[in-house]
DNA sequence: AAGTCGTTCAACCGCGTGACG
DNA sequence: ACGTCACGCGGTTGAACGACT
């Protein structure tokens, strides 16, 4: 297949806008709309490619576009974000009224990345401690075993991390879900819609291949889909299950 | 004051994909 | 079925700027 000549190769300018060409791209979107992002530098008397055109649009002078520092909130939800989408970035700028991917792509370079590193490790660091309390607990009383306790208790308990408690926060998901482990020191991660609609596949799909979604999952008679780790459920599984547990309010 | 380094962010590049003839 | 076109996406670049030495 042969791609069109790229504008560099045909005497169109680069580099940064001038406010000049600036208006003159929003007048004449505002004029007559962008229909054609090719024809359109050239109907608008642009020495730029439609591919610049449409970029300096989307990104810098649409009026939908919100200017001015993200806050905490937007910040968040990208992490959360990311966490369940990876890098598509599109797909996270559509649930960011107002951003745009390049945006979001860069803040996420800039700042989220490392502090979503911090918040990774500052989580393991939380995990390893409260693993050592519940081994004290287990050996010192054997016969209480966490299994006996409702799993929502439990992800209460260890992995409520404020506003994503899955009880408080079901006001805008019926999802309710819960961790545990069994005696096997397996951790069961347990999915449960409340109008006992199971929860599609892709969600998952995202983090693990096919093989291992089938291979670790089970669905019981109450409509619940039960996820059972083994080796191949690695140490981060609870890092990223408390990330999704927060973000799957936002998909 | 001048040079260096690190950070930020607008813009570019190449590729994938869907629409269309 | 195939080739071409146009668009959108994600990765990368580089200019601008501030902080630091």
């Amino acid at each position: 297949m042969v791609r069109a000549p790229c504008c560099d190769k045909m005497g169109l300018k680069k580099g940064p806008w001038t406010l000049q060409e600036d208006h003159i791209l929003i007048n004449y979107i505002n004029m007559y709309g962008h229909g054609n992002w090719r024809a359109l530098p050239k109907l608008a008397g642009l020495l730029r490619c439609g591919k610049s055109c449409r970029l300096r649009w989307t990104n810098y002078l649409s009026p939908d576009i919100k200017r001015g520092n993200f806050t905490r909130e937007e910040e968040q939800t990208i992490i959360q974000l990311h966490a369940a989408l990876g890098n598509r970035w599109s797909a996270i700028a559509a649930r960011l009224p107002g951003r745009t991917d390049n945006e979001i792509k860069n803040v996420w370079h800039t700042y989220l990345k490392k502090r979503a590193v911090n918040e990774h490790e500052n989580f393991e660091q939380q995990r390893d401690t409260l693993k050592e309390e519940d081994d004290v607990v287990v050996e010192s009383s054997p016969s209480s075993s966490s299994s006996n306790k409702p799993s929502s208790e439990i992800i209460n308990n260890n992995y409520s991390g404020g506003h994503n408690n899955p009880q408080t926060s079901s006001n805008t998901s019926d999802i309710s879900s819960g961790i545990s482990n069994d005696n096997g020191g397996d951790i069961q991660i347990l999915l449960r819609n409340n109008n006992s609609q199971l929860m599609d596949d892709d969600f998952w799909s995202e983090i693990f291949s096919a093989g291992e979604i089938s291979s670790m999952m089970t669905t019981t008679v109450e409509g619940e889909y039960k996820y059972t780790s083994s080796s191949i459920m690695h140490d981060d599984m609870h890092f990223w299950f408390n990330v999704f547990t927060k973000g799957d309010e936002l998909l």
